[in-house]
RNA sequence: GGGCUCGUGGCGCAGUUGGUUUAGCGCGCCUGCCUGUCACGCAGGAGGUCGCGGGUUCAAGUCCCGUCGGGCCCGCCA
């Protein structure tokens, strides 16, 4: 066989259908497992799309067979030969024709018919969830036992009914038929691989990274990887519909001291100079804002050289969109849409538009962080005024330093252990809490070692507040606001998971908006800014920028989805004088200002349209849309938690000669 | 920068208060047999510097210190 004919293919392996059955069929793909039974062969061939199970039978072809004894998983093989239907396979047993209206009916099998399965074998006994289908009018039929994974060809015969066991795979959607290989040739060998390439394996992360290449055959990680091009192409479509004219911007640029930690890049020409990676293309995609582009995006690649977390990485991926023209509400609107055609065309996902502003004060208080898990109850109750006057010192002492109580109240927390609640207060303290007060509410009443410390009333009004009923256990923390909000926070996405109250299925879209534009710096004794420097403020809140600026708002705006952050972004400043008030109340000097962001100032004087953008993180919409819980799962080569990649080695050491010519003197052993 | 946790044949794990000669088990792998399996079956077999370095001890997979690597978290991430 010549190469180019070994090469040739008619399917994909997830093909081919009973509608094939009888045509000629050529595969290329990857052994998944191959079944010696010394006269016939059967081997799962596999590729991007599914499995097909072909046969080598000496029978049908000696040569091929013979050549099939050496195969071994990850083999990579092209086939040709006839697909045909799945044969039945023994006789089981002969019974009555009477049991044929039950088949041919389609209605549930009776007692008697069943019983005949399992007096044969146990093996056979039937389960409730069958299905029949009629393959040939009162003739033939094909019954999934779907429990079981077991198939049954009955055929309506002179003598009654004969039933035989099904060679079906109900598990395939090939599973019908089978290629009946004529020709084989082995395209290449493979060491055995480090771990099957299947789903639901267990293996430790190092070694699925360190042979990606293995890991990213498994029929999951393909899916994964197809939901992440068809959300890309998603939203390519999308934004072009929408106007957006995608733009690229430079990788290499200038290193901004603001935000998170820049990844350098150095310089040859100019020693001892570097460059920056993008931590986004915020300051260009406005510059483009300003060069009358009026709509833009771009699937950008970031950077920021901060540790990572189970949700996120080193680099990352973001649909970044600017438009000009454009306030919260025309943001909001388009990117809606996008979340929409995402979720539906790439996740199959319905998503119900617009989606609900909540302040992000009240996000503070209700939930504890900025990015609530709303699929859930358990909110945190402010308890402050109710406490003020209580015996509890951890109460008092805490509100009167200008600190609250809070609580939450646990559905069934009456059955927590001693052990549980210690376990749950070392939980708190990693948020700095100094501790975790508890009153559990029993048939009996109140039960707590503090409940002396409370009078009725007191106890009563918390639990009324609370929400909670007898069996329910509260949860307070007293401390200073950030501390309450972070410990109880924390706490309702631990117990909301631990004890199941998340419904997987739900996704729930909520933008967080009205932030503050400042926040105060206590170590400093200045203001920073919330987000950055270039957010816009509301016009109600702009008059305090002088008198308070604690007190203005900004044109922020996050989008969150089941605890995650995956959207983020503003209406910028568009005009001089308030960025010149904005540079003035964060203390930084018109030299720094020229210096850092001098092309931009200048920019803005040149005639800035008025313009506000987003920036969706893909990473994160994939990890939701496939129910992931950490993003290395939706990237096909990502880095570890220490930012090596543990495929290539990235980074390695680099030549003298390579440090020498970009001045760099390295100041480690390695 | 810090806390917790894991590291034992290719993979997943067991290995007790340090002490039984040859460090077990399952899967995988190899050889043979097997014509309807799909987690095929049956019989036999190979495969281990217990992450690395040092220490304590008569004796270390086991205890101590350091180090490397994986994971989760705090800080950090405008």
């Amino acid at each position: 066989m010549s190469q180019e004919s070994s090469l040739k293919r008619t399917h994909y392996c997830g093909d081919l259908r009973l509608s094939d059955a009888g045509s000629t069929a050529q595969l290329n793909g990857w052994v998944r497992r191959r079944r010696d039974h010394g006269g016939v062969i059967f081997i799962d061939l596999r590729d991007r799309t599914g499995i097909t199970q072909v046969v080598f039978d000496p029978q049908i072809d000696e040569d091929a067979h013979a050549l099939a004894d050496s195969v071994r998983s990850e083999y990579v093989l092209n086939v040709s030969g006839i697909v045909r239907e799945r044969a039945p396979g023994e006789l089981l047993f002969n019974t009555e024709a009477a049991y044929q209206s039950e088949l041919t009916d389609n209605t549930a099998l009776s007692s008697e018919f069943r019983s005949q399965f399992s007096e044969l074998d146990a093996k056979y006994t039937l389960s409730e969830d069958i299905e029949i289908c009629e393959r040939e009018n009162d003739k033939h039929w094909l019954i999934t036992d779907v429990e079981n994974n077991r198939t049954y060809d009955i055929f309506s015969e002179e003598n009654g009914l004969n039933v035989y066991q099904g060679t079906v795979n109900p598990e395939l959607v090939t599973g019908e038929i089978e290629v009946a290989v004529e020709s084989l040739s082995i395209l290449n060998s493979a060491k055995t691989p480090p771990f099957p390439v299947e789903d639901d394996i267990e293996v430790s992360e190092d070694i699925r990274m360190r042979y990606r290449f293995v890991d990213l055959r498994r029929p999951v990680m393909q899916k994964t990887l197809e939901m992440r091009h068809k959300a890309a192409l998603a939203a390519r479509n999308y934004m072009n519909e929408h106007g957006f004219l995608e733009i690229e911007t430079p990788i290499l640029m200038n290193s901004t001291p603001e935000g998170a930690r820049d990844v350098l890049v150095p310089s040859r020409y100019y020693p001892g100079k570097f460059y920056a990676l993008p931590q986004s293309p915020q300051q260009f995609k406005q510059i483009l804002m300003m060069s009358g582009v009026d709509r833009y995006f771009q699937i950008a690649r970031c950077f920021r050289d901060e540790d990572t977390r189970a949700d996120r990485q080193l680099e990352f991926t973001q649909l970044d969109i600017e438009m000009s023209f454009a306030g919260v509400d025309e943001v909001l609107d388009v990117t809606e849409g996008l979340m929409k055609r995402i979720f539906e065309d790439a996740g199959g996902i319905p998503v119900q538009t617009p989606f609900l502003r909540l302040p992000y004060h009240d996000s503070i208080s209700r939930f504890g962080n900025d990015k609530p898990d709303t699929r859930f109850g358990m909110e945190l109750t402010d308890l402050s005024d109710v406490m003020e006057d209580c015996d509890f010192q951890v109460f008092t002492r805490a509100l009167s330093s200008g600190g609250q109580v809070k609580g939450i109240a646990v559905p069934g927390g009456e059955e927590f252990s001693r052990k549980d609640i210690e376990d749950l207060t070392d939980f708190v303290a990693t948020y700095r809490a100094k501790g975790l007060a508890w009153i559990k509410i029993t048939s009996e009443g109140f039960s707590s070692g503090i409940v002396k410390f409370f009078n009725p009333e007191q106890l009563e009004t918390a639990q009324e507040r609370m929400g909670a009923k007898p069996g329910d256990i509260m949860f307070f923390v007293a401390d200073r606001p950030k501390v309450v909000a972070d410990a109880l926070g924390n706490l309702r996405l631990h117990l909301g998971h631990k004890l199941n109250l998340i419904d997987e299925t739900k996704y729930n879209f909520l933008w967080i908006v009205d932030y503050p534009l400042f926040e105060w710096n206590e170590e400093q004794n200045r203001f920073e800014p919330f987000h950055h420097l270039f957010t816009g403020a509301t016009e109600e809140t702009l008059p305090h920028l002088d008198s308070d600026p604690g007190k203005v708002q900004s044109q922020h705006y996050d989008l969150v989805c089941n605890g995650y952050e995956i959207c983020s972004g503003s209406v910028r400043i568009h005009n001089w004088d308030v960025q010149q008030k904005i540079f003035d109340i964060l203390k930084i000097k018109p030299e720094e200002v020229e210096n850092r962001f001098g092309y931009f100032i200048d920019a803005l004087e040149y005639g800035t349209p008025p313009h506000a953008g987003i920036a969706p993180g893909l990473d994160r919409i994939v990890m939701l849309m496939r129910n992931e819980e950490n993003i290395r799962e939706v990237i096909a080569f990502p880095k570890s938690q220490q930012g090596l990649c543990l495929l290539t080695q990235a980074p390695s050491n680099v030549s003298e000669e390579q440090l020498e010519e970009l001045s760099i003197r390295v100041d480690v052993d390695t």
